[in-house]
RNA sequence: GUGGCUAUAGCUCAGUUGGUUAGAGUGCCAGGUUGUGGCCCUGGAGGUCGAGGGUUCAAAUCCCUCUAGCCACCCCA
């Protein structure tokens, strides 16, 4: 019989990796309360309308990448591939809006995407992210970006370069759409046959296209498409992360893939990342959502990181905690009679510290070397003809010491360790 | 979703033009040592060769299908 493997694109976050993912939570939770972002979290399987609605179709997430099915009342739900449009329903649907604004949230939560798995791609990941919702000020768009720029800075990520754009409103687009339709037009039978593709479905990712390079050199720039408001509102956004010190870079070929994006958009970069799969993560802004899931119109604006190819680049810079011993102390017992002896012991010592008990029959090499390999601080031997023995599983020297003392001896060997700076 | 590469012990990998019972290193378990982590010695367990089918007297090896991983594309986290 064959073993049992997990779902394809999925994947087990085992202890050794556990401390690393539980730092990059609590560092972005961290960060996002200095901000005054509160926590929230949303049901991982959402009515399909949502995302069709809300992210659009025409988009690769809706046309191709949903996780759907039919529950057992006959209704169509799909596995969030996404927290934005989630989010912007679960506070707006609970009036949030209406005690202060903009409301201020921040999560972390796992995605769907039914796309083929590749290193940096899965079907289900996690993310985090913040979200504010209700207010169009461009002081926002710069606080989500500065979020996440502090977020990465904490982490001690290094490497990362931000990619801003503006995709101005829906008539600027509109307009853009057309000049690029004129342009793209003439020239369909000499485009790639991705590029053709694009002209039908979505013209704006006309200028992602490595092959036609040479076609996007001379492509209409939206930049010269975006109304005075337009400009004013990015010219506002690049005036603060100026004072915010963050530097970036214009890249007026940005072109997210969700349709609710409309004014700033933006993406971080890192080059370390295997093959394509270089974004840490993006956002920008989405003032048509709300209107769009059948809600009044409420501006937004939001950033989503990747947790896992942020733990990849974590962990080849080499700054990512390591796991340390499950247990500070490992009770070995020699003898059978012993064990009796060694849960009380342990559970004695589990007021000052963490304690595993080893009542196995196997000998005692074997038992002190797996503590040995498990980074326990600690052994303590319990059977032996001249009582209780205490081992520095690091200083190799042992005491012997009684019931009464050993919680004492345990005590001042942990505190004499943790100041060892070897350790 | 498209194309390419790959799959042999827990891990890293050998395995010749198809030929007996599929190997090595490392790890694991045990003994040497009723009781001290390393080293050393001895022994042992562990594989339906990714799954299923086909060709053949004979398949880890050749063919087909499927599954999974990786790479590129698509796209994104």
């Amino acid at each position: 019989m064959t073993p049992i493997a997990p779902p394809r694109g999925t994947k087990d976050l085992l202890p050794d990796e556990a401390p690393a993912w539980e730092w990059l939570h609590r560092a972005h939770a961290a960060v996002a309360a200095r901000f005054g972002y509160q926590l929230i979290d949303t049901p991982i399987f959402e009515s399909t309308e949502l995302f069709a609605r809300g992210v659009g179709s025409g988009t690769d997430i809706v046309d191709k990448e949903m996780y759907t099915f039919t529950d057992r009342g006959g209704r169509s739900v799909t596995l969030r591939p996404e927290g934005t449009a989630p989010v912007v329903r679960a506070v707006l649907g609970a009036h949030l809006d209406q005690r202060w604004r903009p409301v201020r949230v921040h999560y972390a939560m796992p995605m769907f995407r039914y796309d083929r798995p590749q290193a940096g791609r899965l079907r289900q990941h996690a993310q985090v992210g913040v979200e504010v919702i209700g207010e169009r000020d461009p002081g926002c768009d710069a606080e989500v970006i500065e979020v996440a720029w502090r977020f990465i800075a904490d982490l001690g990520i290094d490497g990362v370069s931000l990619q801003l754009n503006t995709l101005g409103d829906k008539d600027d687009r509109l307009g853009y759409r057309q000049s690029l339709l004129a342009y793209y037009t003439p020239l369909r039978d000499s485009l790639c046959e991705d590029c053709r593709r694009r002209l039908d479905v979505n013209p704006l990712r006309l200028l992602d296209c490595k092959k036609d390079a040479h076609h996007v050199e001379n492509a209409p720039l939206l930049g010269d498409h975006l109304s005075a408001p337009s400009r004013e509102h990015f010219a506002a956004v690049t005036g603060h992360l100026g004072d915010a010190e963050i530097p970036f870079t214009h890249n007026q070929r940005l072109v997210r893939g969700l349709d609710y994006y409309a004014h700033t958009a933006f993406e971080f970069w890192h080059t370390s990342l295997a093959g394509a799969q270089n974004a840490l993560g993006g956002g920008g802004r989405y003032d048509g959502l709300a209107e769009q899931l059948g809600f009044a119109p409420t501006p937004g604006v939001g950033h989503a990181l990747g947790v896992e190819r942020l733990l990849t680049v974590a962990v080849d810079q080499g700054i990512a905690p390591r796991a340390g011993p499950p247990a500070q102390v490992v009770i070995c017992t020699v003898g059978e009679e012993s064990a009796a002896t060694a849960r009380t012991l342990a559970r004695q010592l589990r007021d000052r510290t963490s304690v595993v008990s080893d009542v196995s029959d196997r000998r005692l090499d074997r038992k002190l070397r797996d503590a040995g390999r498990s980074d326990a601080t600690l052994a303590l031997l319990v059977g032996m003809d001249e009582g209780l023995v205490l081992r520095n599983l690091r200083t190799r020297q042992q005491q012997v010491t009684t019931s009464d003392r050993v919680l004492d001896a345990v005590s001042a060997e942990l505190l004499a360790a943790a100041q060892d700076p070897r350790t």
